[in-house]
DNA sequence: TTAAATATCTGGTATATACCAGAAAAAGAT
DNA sequence: ATCTTTTTCTGGTATATACCAGATATTTAA
């Protein structure tokens, strides 16, 4: 170990958190690069690079490909009960948000999508993904399974924007139920690559059942949110 | 790199994954120790631990201590609009629940308590800690606050088992309203050490408003689970 | 038999170094 | 000015090695 008592890279963290919450680095500012860093504190790559995953583990700072590290900004609050629609709640939030379509296809349900949303197995189904995010940022990949059967001609609809809109209007579907169910998981690579992060990188994984007045499920999502843009809010009404 | 292609880490990773998965590790297990691994996967502990970590995130093994690596078990299904209890319902999932007091103390509320539990600066609270878990592996600490003022006598008040059992029972206080608030983050030094985990421990922050039927906070906690013990289940009723 | 001391095994941290691949900046050609 | 090529800078991965500290197992002493 260099100078100074203790860990190393705790040390390290402690010097760039500081920097952080002293306001010496805003949001979005750029790190020294690992081997300026590593020089100025008196130590090696492989350390400092163990302190940078550390505040990335925390959610201070993010790495953009090859580009460098960064400080991260204000998280995007996330009601998954959902009476706003993204491009809406993201920005009351004072935030940019943006929402590219990845995929829209016509499915047959296998044996887990039929038991998630409960139809037959071959049952036909919508299949949606899209990434969105904020201020440049991508923070989640979002794919939707849609049961044709109980939302009849609901591929030709435009999707882009906003399945709950649809739904709300063409289909007078009232979301009744959600059932909710969230876990920390890794990102694939190709999720990864998607998000801008590195492979196996930390994420929110959420599952989305969403039931009708008459309790047929009418969607299906499944969310992969980066760690650091997220922050779920949930109000629970037991009355 | 050694022997196959493409990157170390992943390979080894993808060894130790379909050990796992094929049944020839089963939960609970020990891993090879890292010297022993990487000998017989051509590599360096260095590599190894890459590997290894990248399984601990996707919440397959965890590491204890110094004692090795282990395979996880069953995650604790979570449902924090708590109809239940956590005694009850984890031994429902079929594991063995213990639940530990650290700490039982009279506090005033400072500037942030005094604003989540909407009373005034100075506020007398009561201020539980216990360590939670099931099957002898700690899962989450919890820290509650409870305002004296609404709740008269709540420190004299047997709160080791559940405190809503309290709060139902003595009190008559239901559960109306539940503010949920749900973020990734990294355990200090000092939980990390009460949950057998590293320090920097990826883990999940639950945050916990409860009101009473007149709208007034009567409970606010602050939960951080390990991130591989835990499955969030929520059910929201907009009936 | 029990208790204390010791050796060994485990992961945790750190150094020094090397090469690769993608991103960005600089230099050159049109 | 604009496009193309080249160089440089960045993080990503990997090797080899060393020592530390806690947990465990073993040995030794009472």
């Amino acid at each position: 170990m260099a100078a100074g008592r203790g860990v190393t890279s705790a040390r390290v963290a402690a010097e760039l958190r500081s920097r952080i919450e002293r306001g010496e680095l805003l949001p979005e500012d750029r790190l020294p690069s690992e081997r300026e860093l590593s020089e100025s504190l008196h130590t090696t790559r492989v350390t400092s690079r163990e302190a940078l995953k550390q505040l990335e583990a925390e959610g201070l700072i993010y790495r953009s490909n090859r580009r460098g590290w960064f400080v991260t900004s204000q998280r995007i609050n996330y009601n998954p009960s959902r009476a706003a629609f993204f491009m809406d709640y993201v920005a009351d939030q004072g935030l940019v948000p943006f929402s590219r379509q990845l995929l829209k296809k016509r499915i047959v349900a296998d044996d887990r999508l039929a038991s998630m949303l409960e139809v037959s197995v071959k049952a036909p189904l919508v299949e949606l993904q899209r990434l969105r995010g904020a201020n440049g940022r991508p923070a989640y990949i979002e794919t939707i399974y849609l049961p044709e059967g109980r939302l009849p001609g609901i591929y030709e609809c435009d999707l882009e924007r906003s399945v709950s809109a649809v739904m709300l209007g063409d289909y007078d579907q009232q979301y009744a139920v959600v059932e909710l169910d969230i876990t920390v998981g890794a990102l694939s690579a190709g999720q990864a690559a998607l998000l801008d992060a590195p492979p196996g990188y930390t994420c929110l994984c959420v599952r989305r059942v969403v039931r009708n007045a008459a309790g047929e499920v009418v969607e299906y999502d499944l969310e992969h949110w980066r760690h650091d843009s997220l922050n779920i809010q949930v109000r629970l009404d037991n009355s």
